[in-house]
DNA sequence: TTGTAGGCGTTATCAG
DNA sequence: CTGATAACGCCTACAA
């Protein structure tokens, strides 16, 4: 059903349904409301790609994200997209996966659908060969990295200051009398390398002299449940741990229980995210709260804002916090 | 940079760069060599809108679900979506909330964007005002519901029997000693509804002549954790719950040990959808195993033959099973 | 092997 | 107030 077909029931020309189908003045009520009665009669609707041909304009984005079943993702995706949606956008969703090849990939494939404007959600998105894809084939629409930046004109970040964050928590657990620190690890993303970052940074504040303790593990319960184990095996004087990211300490959480040590005196440990898995577990986990939502928020608004011709700041940080719970 | 550009610059016509473009035999090796040059240098990226508009198909599909962050619909969201991206295809999805007059709405808008399918995550879709939306709007495309149906020709589900599975529930809880039992509501979908009947039935089978009881909460750790006191105030004889949903079942838990109750030798309880949150709460909790994974996966694949011009099974149930933890 | 012409469904610009 | 006509960017006969 287009508007050739309406045109040619009701007697008129196409352009005249066309000024109907988009509320154009300059057309007689009757014949006006003879032609809206066959739109509903055959509940036309316009086809948005021919009208984004010619518009140049098709009000549409794209989300890239990892792997949307990351809590800290999910919440970013879903508040974009209703940002989005309110405008009368659409998201076109992808999960790339941690790969580059699929990163590149998946930037030329909203290229080829002309997507408007693009939200990268992750640190992951930070790297040299999303910083070419973004320069070859999206040069020419606005970008907005959630927790990332590139160093291209088109291109806008909202940051985390997780490595401060990261050196209140040593603070935090050296005020209750935790000295004897490890990391655990998950992945070597640009953000996790900033919290490392932050933790060798507290600890030197500190006073601390020896090279920092930091773990690598899995990112499930059991990887951390069997790192943390051997952590403490090969490291018996440590009496604070920070995990990467909650799921790490909820997991690693239950070999300090299994192991029967006493939380919070006898073993400190916090994670990061202040997620979900910090509230639902027990004993619940002081977690940093990176302000993943709000950085969200704040990338859908600066999208936004370039969208309809604004200003958005090129690189903005927002300040972490700890919310301290049962684990310190 | 549209292929006229190229053809311009490499001095031939639009029609042998669209080839080159394609892949199609019938160029001279050396000027496709030429153009391909001209391709790469210019990053030329074919515009799909246009493309779509003629060959009548745009690869696109579209995702509705009530909310992505339930994390039973985050899974099957990313299910869809990476199944279809493996085929080429672009996913839009919608947080259509759970208010009838968005989903229409959003209904209208995949329409005009002429997607080719479309997925609906949740027994939530499964309403009066969906279906005349899509009767309306979506009648020629293929339409899969995951754990809910419609009796339109173009619209196919695949069920969860949760019904079967809730009175094996109540069948374990009675195995179990427990044979005052109380069901907590979170909302009144088409799927919970059948949670409820299932409850009913099971105590029916149990010889249980009472009218069951039935108690609402907010989908939120704080509602259950009040309503599980609310109830057990009311209800002192009460020695098993369901919770309709893993959350639920989350909050309430910690009420009873709050209480001073033993789990679960002096009350037992159990959730349903067998999801993270069971895995993660003090204790695990037993929880029905709705199978929304193994939905999502068929839904996608159903929709992915549909599209291929095959066949798919108008409505499957999948068998729901029992995860025993330590509630139980 | 290559180019021309027509059309996909719209909208915008002119005339009338 | 209404109708041609030409785009938008691409593909596909058909002709050369």
């Amino acid at each position: 059903m287009t508007i050739y077909d309406i045109a040619k029931e009701a007697g008129v020309s196409a352009s005249t349904v066309s000024r109907v189908v988009n509320n154009k003045p300059g057309v007689h009520p009757s014949t006006k409301e003879k032609i809206e009665k066959l739109l509903k009669k055959y509940h036309y609707s316009p086809n948005e790609m021919a009208r984004g041909l010619i518009k140049q304009s098709n009000h549409m984005i794209g989300i890239l994200v990892a792997d949307i079943r990351n809590v800290h993702y999910t919440d970013g995706a879903y508040t974009v997209e209703k940002e989005f949606a309110k405008l009368g956008y659409c998201c076109i969703i992808f999960n790339t996966g941690s790969g580059s090849a699929e990163k590149t990939e998946y930037i030329q494939v909203l290229s080829k659908r002309r997507v408007e404007g693009v939200v990268m959600i992750g640190s992951t998105f930070q790297t040299k060969e999303v910083e070419e894809a973004v320069s070859q084939f999206m040069s020419e629409i606005p970008i907005v990295i959630v927790n990332g930046y590139l160093e291209l004109p088109n291109v806008y970040g909202v940051l985390a200051d997780e490595c401060a964050g990261v050196s209140t928590l040593v603070d935090l657990l050296f005020s209750k009398g935790h000295t004897r620190l490890a990391f655990v690890n998950n992945c070597y993303t640009p953000s996790n390398l900033l919290k490392i970052k932050g933790f060798e940074e507290g600890l030197e504040r500190q006073g601390v002299k020896e090279k920092a303790v930091v773990y690598d593990a899995e990112t499930t319960l059991e990887g951390a449940y069997e790192v943390t184990k051997k952590l403490l095996r090969e490291h018996p004087e440590i009496d604070g741990i920070i995990y990467s990211v909650d799921l790490l300490a909820s997991g690693g959480g239950r070999a300090l229980l299994d192991m029967g040590y006493h939380v919070p005196d006898q073993i400190a440990y916090t994670g990061i995210d202040n997620s979900v898995y910090a509230e639902f577990s027990t004993p619940k986990i002081t977690s940093l709260d990176n302000k993943l939502l709000e950085l969200s928020m704040m990338a859908a608004r600066f999208l936004v804002d370039l969208l309809g011709g604004g200003k958005a700041t090129k690189k903005v940080m927002v300040f972490s916090a700890i919310v301290e719970r049962e684990t310190t």
